[in-house]
DNA sequence: TCAACACATCGACGGCCGTCGATATCCCTG
DNA sequence: CAGGGATATCGACGGCCGTCGATGTGTTGA
């Protein structure tokens, strides 16, 4: 939903107004969960680096629906994509969005 | 209370397991609101990149008992120190505390 | 066409969080 | 020592969030 995180200098080298702060909030929020963490995680070290929901469910631990609930919060944190094959719905990374958050905490 | 971030490769580099994606997941917790990441912006654009509470409650248009919630979270995440100096209570970046938190987001 | 499967959506529940006003605590000044 | 000012703590309220079971949707294959 926003890429507000791909623009702007860092948080500690020039003021951040409220709208900025607000967007980028909304980024963390979806970082701020162990198990979307996890899932960042375990997509990432998938084979091609792509996963279906049936290989997450299980080892994170977590019912079908809230998987599916915390990869539907990624995408629309713009941090994964999602494509549907068939009957299964792969997720990925999407290339840079974890970087640009880092880019806005990063101090140095 | 956690200084988690500052120990492991990014969390897209190997599999991160339960408790360190509980603790990762704390320190974003604590950036995830606009009135941190505010506070924490304006913290370090202040003279000598240090201010106390009655710097804040005006710029950030949120009362004084808010604005010392919020100060304390950042302190409980690692992210600020404070210092009393007479009347006033002085918070200030602790050095790499962001930058260890960014280092286990970035996929690069 | 129907059954089975993968996934999404829905509705509900419990707990956590941001905010405030009121109040307590601590320190300085006179 | 008394008063005032800066900050912290408390208690309460409303809203958001993570989780689940039940159910809906769409695709595959027989």
């Amino acid at each position: 939903m926003t890429d507000v995180a791909a623009c702007c200098a860092p948080i500690t080298r020039e003021a951040i107004d409220q709208h900025s702060a607000t967007e980028l909030a909304r980024s963390l929020k979806a970082l701020a969960d162990p198990a979307r963490l996890r899932l960042i995680s375990m997509v990432a070290a998938h084979d091609d680096a792509e996963a279906c929901v049936c290989d997450l469910t299980g080892p994170l631990g977590l019912s079908q629906p809230t998987v599916s609930h915390h990869l539907k919060v990624l995408v629309a944190a713009g941090i994964f994509t999602r494509s549907q094959r068939g009957t299964w719905a792969y997720y990925r990374l999407v290339p840079g969005a974890l970087d640009s958050v880092a880019r806005l905490l990063v101090t140095a």
